[in-house]
RNA sequence: GCCGGAAUAGCUCAAUUGGUAGAGCAACUGACUUGUAAUCAGUAGGUUGUGGGUUCAAGUCCUAUUUCCGGCACCA
């Protein structure tokens, strides 16, 4: 997928483009009012203030070809530049742009592009003429937030992108189309992965047989993966009283967004949003000495949080998920080791399913966010100090983001970005010096006293929810042999005559715990193997005269043309082995 | 939650300006007995998401609501 922002000679034409948009809503609207049009990853996009008219899809059509006459018209883009007061007087219409002017220095040059009667503040460069943004495409539009805060009005946002040739447009288009196809709702929805109903609600998915299948995989792989590393665990209730959550701290930051109270005998319940508190309960259910730690206490554990409506997306972000959550109780020394081996742990899975990360995130808090963060500078130092020393150490590239750690700690977020283009985080490691001190953990330390533990959060497979999301992206629905709900799919020849053998071979397979079905509808070969092929199955056995008489068997691996003839114990020995193998296509 | 758009058979989609809801696939029945990406014929399938309203007449117009889609905001 193309980066505009990367690449400097698209930027500048995609910049160019949003200043010709401006100039095409100017006319057809002339009491448009322009906010910012940066170029974006994809793109670029304009935020205007239309008063009360809100753009379509139909008006996008109207401008587009407004922007296709000023192409035409082949307009001259001239660079001026102003003073401060210059720019004062010749924006004075423009509140929008007038705050952006006084938000500069007194003595800063100040640019403007002119393209014939049109005149936009703007740092620049830009093309020299408007003949060169010919291959350009409007895709979308929306309401935004001014200045991204949505206490403020909304803004009319319409998004484009241009490119240099007709062929690159074009090919960029289809590459959007293809994106489409390789969305996890769509194949959720083809492969019968999960389902949703009205009557179950906004963003709680059921999980179908074939999800299940996987779901359920996932969570064994990654449990025995733990239990070699020293792992334990439990299984907490889905609720607890609000009153944990009082004590943790999550009820001050997050109460809004978990499901109402449920009140009975005075008391009051709340499903759980995380597993935290519960496993601080764990850990103080017994007394520590520091030849314990650390103690490692894993779930895979469903928790309920009620996100905003327009958040829910298929099972990427759900009302209720899965996680793979763990809290890692460890003396201070023993911070830099366990965050280290968590890291080791996320790279470790990677390799099995191939995953490239778009990112590496270590989240740091916003220091002027005095409201969401917890205040002890010195403490909020040595953690991401601490974190950032480990990551070096390991000599993993990352970026740094003021802003998104967590209210309790700062963290190391892995980031990868979906079909569609959403930035999700997959695993996350996070750094808590803070709810050992609200629950008033202690250990007892080799001179006798109480000391308290830090710990660490961390979710290797994040939710198992959005793990399959990514996965169903990624393999377009091919899973792995070792994830497929169903490896091996039986279809004999012609039921008179290979039904039989079919029927002994699938009971074979199943004798050896492979997954296995048999086809013996009376349908054509190939409307069956196209149906085989369609379910994505890793392997179609085909089964007549030449592998009965043999007592052989014949496969096709899906997205192969080849048919390969083996003896069913080597065709078992190859199966075991690509399953062990963990291998992905 | 906010700004828009959409919702028609299990699935993918049709239905002129308001005038008898259709097709392909899937399902079912029958014929065909087949060696690798759709055999043929037939049958059935719907209170057009839900509730109100306008009209002689509503899939189509108005209204409320639910869900989905595209963004924005949010994401412990």
């Amino acid at each position: 997928m193309i980066n505009v922002k990367e690449n400097e000679n698209l930027s500048i034409l995609n910049h160019s483009c949003a200043h010709m948009l401006a100039q095409a809503v100017k006319r057809i609207y002339p009491n448009a009012l322009f906010w910012v049009g940066p170029v974006i990853e994809e793109g670029f996009y304009y935020d205007i203030d239309l008063g009360d008219k809100v753009i379509t899809e139909d008006d996008l059509e109207t401008i587009s070809k407004e922007m296709k006459k000023i192409v035409k018209e082949d307009k001259l883009i001239k660079r001026m530049e102003l003073s401060k007061s210059e720019a004062l007087a010749m924006f004075k219409n423009n509140p929008y742009k007038i705050e952006l002017i006084e938000n500069m220095n007194d003595n800063e040059v100040i640019s403007a592009y002119t393209q014939g009667e049109f005149i936009d503040l703007c740092r620049g460069p830009h093309i020299k003429n408007t003949k060169l943004l010919k291959h350009f495409k409007l895709l979308k539009v929306s309401g935004a937030y001014y200045k991204g805060d949505s206490k403020n009005k909304v803004l009319q946002r319409i998004y484009g992108i241009c490119f240099e040739t007709e062929e690159d447009l074009n090919k960029h288009l289809e590459e959007l189309e293809d994106r489409k196809n390789r969305d996890h709702r769509k194949i959720g929805k083809d492969l019968k992965i999960f389902m949703s109903h009205d009557l179950v609600g906004q963003g709680l998915p059921l999980w179908l047989p074939n999800g299940a299948y996987i779901f359920d995989t996932l969570e064994r792989y990654i449990k025995d993966k733990e239990l070699k590393l020293g792992y334990k665990h439990v299984y907490t209730p889905c609720m607890a009283t609000s009153d944990l959550y009082k004590i943790s701290g999550h009820w001050d930051h997050y109460k809004d967004d978990m499901f109402p109270v449920m009140e009975r005998e005075g008391e009051e319940f709340v499903l759980r949003p995380m597993n935290c508190p519960h496993h601080m309960l764990v850990y103080k259910n017994e007394l520590h000495s520091y030849k314990d730690l650390p103690i490692r206490i894993g779930e895979l554990a469903h928790d309920f949080r009620f996100e905003a409506s327009g958040a829910v997306c298929g099972i990427e972000r759900v009302r209720t998920f899965c996680q793979n959550d763990a809290h890692l109780f460890v003396t201070l020394k023993q911070i830099e080791e366990e965050f280290g081996k968590v890291v080791n742990l996320i790279l470790d899975v990677y390799k099995d399913f191939n995953i490239k990360p778009d990112s590496f995130r270590l989240s740091l808090r916003d220091p002027m966010d005095k409201e969401k963060y917890f205040q002890d500078d010195e403490m909020w130092e040595k953690a991401e100090n601490t974190l950032r020393k480990v990551l070096d150490d390991l000599g993993i590239e990352y970026n740094e983001a003021v802003g998104e750690a967590a209210f309790y700690g700062p963290k190391l977020d892995v980031q990868i970005k979906t079909a569609i283009g959403h930035e999700l985080t997959l695993s996350t490691c996070q750094l808590d010096f803070l709810l050992p001190e609200r629950f008033d953990l202690t250990y007892i330390d080799s001179d006798g006293s109480k000391k308290r533990p830090v710990v660490l959060h961390r979710a290797i497979l994040g939710s198992i929810d959005r793990f399959i999301a990514y996965l169903l992206e990624v393999t377009k629905g091919a899973f792995p042999l070792w994830l497929s709900p169903v490896e091996v799919n039986i279809i004999p020849v012609n039921n008179n005559y290979h039904l039989e053998y079919a029927s002994k071979l699938k009971q074979l397979l199943i004798d050896n715990n492979i997954r296995v079905e048999l086809d013996s509808r009376e349908e054509k070969l190939g409307y069956k193997m196209r149906e085989s092929w369609s379910k994505k199955i890793p392997y179609t056995l085909v089964i007549g005269d030449k592998e009965r008489d043999q007592n052989k068997i014949s496969y096709r691996k899906h997205g192969s043309e080849e048919t390969i003839t083996l003896n069913i114990d080597d065709f078992l020995g190859l199966l075991k082995e690509e399953e062990n193998s963990k291998k992905m296509n």
